[in-house]
Order: structure tokens, then sequence, then C-alpha cells
RNA sequence: GUCUCCAUCGUCUAGUGGUCAGGACAUCGGGUUUUCAUCCCGGUAACAGGGGUUCGACUCCCCUUGGAGAUGCCA
């Protein structure tokens, strides 16, 4: 059977960074097994899933370039029927019950199957005591086993398990007499609604089983029965819960294999069950170990750079950050890190995704955007900043020429497209100076006068060119009686404002003469002071 | 509390019994006709702790510590 997976968001207009790094395994295992890639749309939440959000969603995959089989993709609210329809069986079947807990109405409930040896990974651990708090009394029913555990201190702690947890159970009270055993019970208590409510007990006991299954990323995978409940799957207000849904989506759309966040470690033992139940094959599943932000914590919508868009906003590459995310997490086995797509379908395997969480480097997420743009064609880069410049007050309508010849100039230093913010100067008649900077650079008074000889010798200059310009500068400086290039970062500061940038007559030789000696004249790098 | 998972430089990672524990980002120092960046060269920096198993453990097992997730109507 060939592959299928899916990427299944739920649309809430900002696509968090995790979630598409999950899209982007599944997409690569996708790609690199030659299967199918599927996206459904998780739009349960009616308040947050507005059209919107999920052209945003859409919008954000188009611009990582994770394309999707099979269009359009699934909408959750559309399979509402079957995942009602598929509880519906499952209470037919007794694999399921009503419950009124907690809720308005009656919800349903999943019941662990007491046959579990149905399910495949279903393994007998052997027999088990657990020693209960004699003042809550011991509950046997078709919802489960209800008892309190002993805390270390010697006070109740809550304890339960569903009844399928519990094989061959056996409540003990203090003196040793058997109070309750449910061989033969089953029936009754299981699905015939029987119940008994034991006081005085302190011990349990039975055969322990668990269900295992193996994580293609973390291996072997093992969870006992009785530290499991059963599960909601319709609300009281009728909605099917997550559990449901995904399975039957799941089954539905065919998925072999699910690759999704670690923080689904725990629900996979019961979707499995859930798969079984519905009649379904069982589809491989592999955890992610999840992105944490800086303090090593799970990203929550306090941190503010955690979005896709936000990353695509200030300026990064498609490519590079979706470069970056593999290796977050993943990486080849050797020491490439610099990877085409097709190098990176080639080369993926969820066997070498690491176990441990991961924490986003912001700059080495930078520096192999800013060696992505070094490697974009020169006419692409010009494209973009001007794109970029655009959408500042100044950079609307700037001359092309002009832009072509800073594009030139500052394209090897520039590593987030957000930063050509900072190349206001070029552009217009005054730059906005940096008095601290001016203060430090522009108070000699040997380097004050040379600084005002230079628009006269400046002005003499044809063409005005960057090596013309040195000439010149070497000239009033060694006038000055400045050693050679003293002069260079207080010329800089009284033309840009600014104390960085690229080679300052280049930089000089691109504003040209009259923007120069006008800068120089109008003296702001002195009136600042 | 209980259950599940996790643990190599500051960060991302290589490593599957024998390595001077390698690479990248960051950082520090030097160079590229003395800004910043690029580029080049070099340095600092890690196996969480304790027990085992073994001739020999980063590697296998156990415990502790620390972190994350789950613990019936969030997804």
């Amino acid at each position: 059977m060939s592959v299928r997976v899916r990427f299944a968001p739920s649309p809430t207009g900002h696509v968090h960074i995790g979630n598409i790094r999950a899209a982007i395994f599944n997409w690569l295992f996708a790609r690199h097994e030659g299967g199918a890639f599927l996206l459904r749309v998780e739009d349960t939440d009616l308040e947050r899933s507005t059209p919107e959000a999920i052209a945003t969603l859409l919008a954000v995959m188009e611009w990582l370039g994770l394309d999707f089989d099979e269009k359009p993709p699934l909408y959750q609210t559309a399979q509402i029927k079957r995942h009602l329809a598929a509880a519906e069986r499952l209470l037919a079947q007794g694999d399921a019950y009503r419950d009124s807990k907690g809720g308005d109405g009656e919800a349903m409930v999943f019941r662990i199957p007491f046959d579990a040896e149905r399910i495949p990974g279903v393994v007998e651990v052997g027999p088990v005591d657990v020693p209960v708090h004699p003042d809550v009394p011991v509950t046997v029913s078709g919802k489960g086993v209800g008892y309190a555990g002993v805390s270390a201190k010697g006070t109740p702690a809550p304890g339960g398990a569903c009844l399928a947890g519990c094989k061959d159970l056996q409540v003990f009270a203090a003196d040793g007499a058997c109070l309750f055993s449910l061989a033969g019970k089953e029936e009754a208590i299981g699905r015939g609604g029987d119940s008994v409510t034991l006081p005085g007990a302190v011990r349990l006991h039975f055969t322990r089983r668990a269900i295992t299954y193996h994580d293609l990323v973390k291996g072997e995978m093992s969870k006992p029965l009785d530290s499991m409940r059963d599960v909601v799957i319709v609300r009281s207000d009728g909605s099917p819960v997550f559990h449901l849904a995904n399975v039957v989506d799941d089954i539905t759309q065919g998925i072999t294999h699910i690759i999704r966040g670690d923080d689904h470690v725990e629900n996979t033992f019961r979707h499995i069950m859930l798969f079984v139940c519905l009649g379904a094959t069982p589809p491989a599943y592999g955890h992610l170990p999840m992105i944490v932000n800086a303090a090593g914590k799970p990203y929550s919508k306090r941190d503010g750079d955690a979005f896709v868009g936000d990353f695509r906003d200030r300026g990064f590459l498609p490519d590079a950050l979706f470069n970056y995310l593999t290796l977050l997490g993943w990486s080849p086995g050797d020491d490439r890190e610099k990877m085409t797509r097709a190098e990176l379908v080639e080369a993926f395997s969820l066997g070498r995704v690491q176990h441990a969480s991961a924490q986003m480097d912001l700059q080495k997420l930078t520096n192999l955007n800013g060696q992505y743009i070094a490697e974009l064609p020169e006419e692409d880069f010009i494209a973009r900043c001007r794109e970029r410049l655009a959408e500042l007050d100044w950079g609307r309508a700037v001359d092309e020429s002009l832009l072509r010849a800073v594009c030139q100039l500052m394209h090897s230093r520039l590593k987030v497209f957000a930063d050509v913010a900072q190349w206001q100067y070029f552009f217009v008649a005054l730059p906005e100076y940096d008095v601290k900077l001016c203060a430090k650079q522009c108070s000699d008074a040997a380097v004050v006068a040379a600084l005002r000889s230079l628009s006269a010798r400046l002005a003499a200059v044809t063409p005005f060119t960057a090596v013309a310009v040195e000439e010149v500068v070497a000239a009033a400086a060694a006038a000055a009686g400045l050693g050679p290039g003293k002069l260079n970062q207080p010329l800089r500061a009284a033309v840009t404002g600014t104390g960085i940038g690229a080679g300052i007559f280049e930089t000089i030789e691109v504003i040209g003469k009259a923007r120069t000696l006008a800068r120089l004249q109008a003296e702001q790098w002195l009136a600042l002071k």
C-alpha cells in the first residue's frame, strides 16, 4: 500500500512554527516515499476557523512550497455525519456507552474493550497488586474501577482505571478477605449496567495488560491498560470530540502514517483502539519532538515570534525557513546543513528524527537566511528589495538605477529583508543622524576642519567615483595632519549618519556628489553634537 | 499523586562498546591595503548525577535529578 500522510491543522489565522514543522516532515516523508501528502482542515472551532484564517493557512503552505495532493482538502466540519455514525456504530457494538457525568446531557464514551486482545499490540504483563486507601470505597462498574491510591503521606490519592485495565480483578480487605471477584461477571458489569461499591478495601489484585506499538521515531511504546480511562467521543451537546473526529477522518482519507507532535503520544494508545473498533487497520505512528522557545518552554500565545507569518514578514526566505526547520529535530547524519529540497527529500527518514525537544535559534536561522540571500540571483534580489522598500514611506518611489546600485553594494551583507529599513541614507536627501556617533566621530577640531574642507575638494571630483573620492579624502586627511584612514569613519558619520555599512567610498559614490556635498554642508553632523 | 516520553558544547546536532567526543550557529582572537558584514585561519566550550554489565562505556541495564506531555466532554 502506498504511503498516505496528512497535515491536519486547525486554522486559527496564525500557523504555529511547531505545526508547520510537522507539515514539513509529513511532506518530506510523503515525497521521499513517493506517497501522497493530504491536507485536512480541522475547522471545528467555528469561532476561529474563519474564511480568512483558512486563506492564511493555505497562503502559508504555498509560501513554503508545501503542495498537497487531492484537492480540495477535507474539511472536518463536513464530516460530522460520519463522525456521529461512527459513534453510533461503536454504541451498537457495545464499544461505547452513554454517560452523564459532568455534562448537561449525556455524552458518549468509548469503552476500552475488555477483550483487549483483539487490539494488535495488546500484551499481558502479569499479575499486580495495587494498594488502595480504605477510606474511599472501591467501585466497579461498566465505567471502570474507581478507587483512591495511597500517597507517600498515607492520604488518599485519586486513582481509577478502565474496566479492561483490571482483568481478573479481585478486591481484598485488610484482613485478607476477598471482597469481590470480577471473574464471570465481566459481561454483567461491563455491558449489563451492574455495579458494586466496596468499602474497606485495601488492595486490588489483577492481571495487568498493556497496549504497545512501534513508534517510527521513538521506538517501542507501551502503556498499561489500568492507567487508561474510557474516552469521551461525543460531547453532551452532541458534537464529536477530537479523538473521534480525528480517527474517523484518518480512516476516510486512508491515512497510512500519522506523523505529528509529541504531545499526541498519549492519545495514540486510545486512537489505535478506536481504529480497530471501527474496523480499520491502525496506521503507523511517528511522534515529533516539540519545538520550544528560548526559555526551553513550549511556545505559548505570549511568545511573539512563533508564527510562520511573522517570519515571512520579517523577510526570511521560505527556502531558508524550510531548511532551518528540517534541522530542528532532524539531521541527515552527515555534516550537511544547507540543503536543497531535492537533497532533503532524498535524505529524509523518520528514523533520524530526534527524541528530545529542540530550541529555536533565531541567530542560526538568520545566518542560514543570509546564505540563501547571498545566493539569490541579482534580479531576484533587487525585486525583493524593491518590494520591501515599498513598505517604507521613503522607499516607495525610489530611482531604479539608484536602487540597483544600492542592491549591488549591499547584497552580501543583508541577512534579513526587514533590514533594508536601514538603507534610508541611500535614498533620502538628509539621513537621520546617530547623535552619539556623530559626537564621537566628529568632535575633534582637526576632523571638523577636514570634513568642512571636503565639500570644496569633492566638488571638483569628476567623475565622482569611489577611487577618486578616496584619493581626495586621503589628501584632505593628510592636509589636516590626520593619519591615513582617520577621516573615514567621521566621513561616514557625516554623510550617512551611521557607523556601519559598505565601504565608505563605494557608499559615497552611490549616494552621489550632489547629496554628499549637501549633507556635508548642512552640517547636521555637527549641529547635533 | 499516578502514567507516558525525554536528557552530548550556550543552541542545533554527529556518535549505535574502543573517537584527541566531530560539525554548524553564537562567542573570543587573528587575517583579508584599519567601519560593519561577507570570506579565510585559529581558540574557548558538552556526554546531568550515582550505581551496575563489560577487558573497556556517551553508547546496554537500574536508580536519582531535571524537563515535557497526559490524567473523561481542548486539539
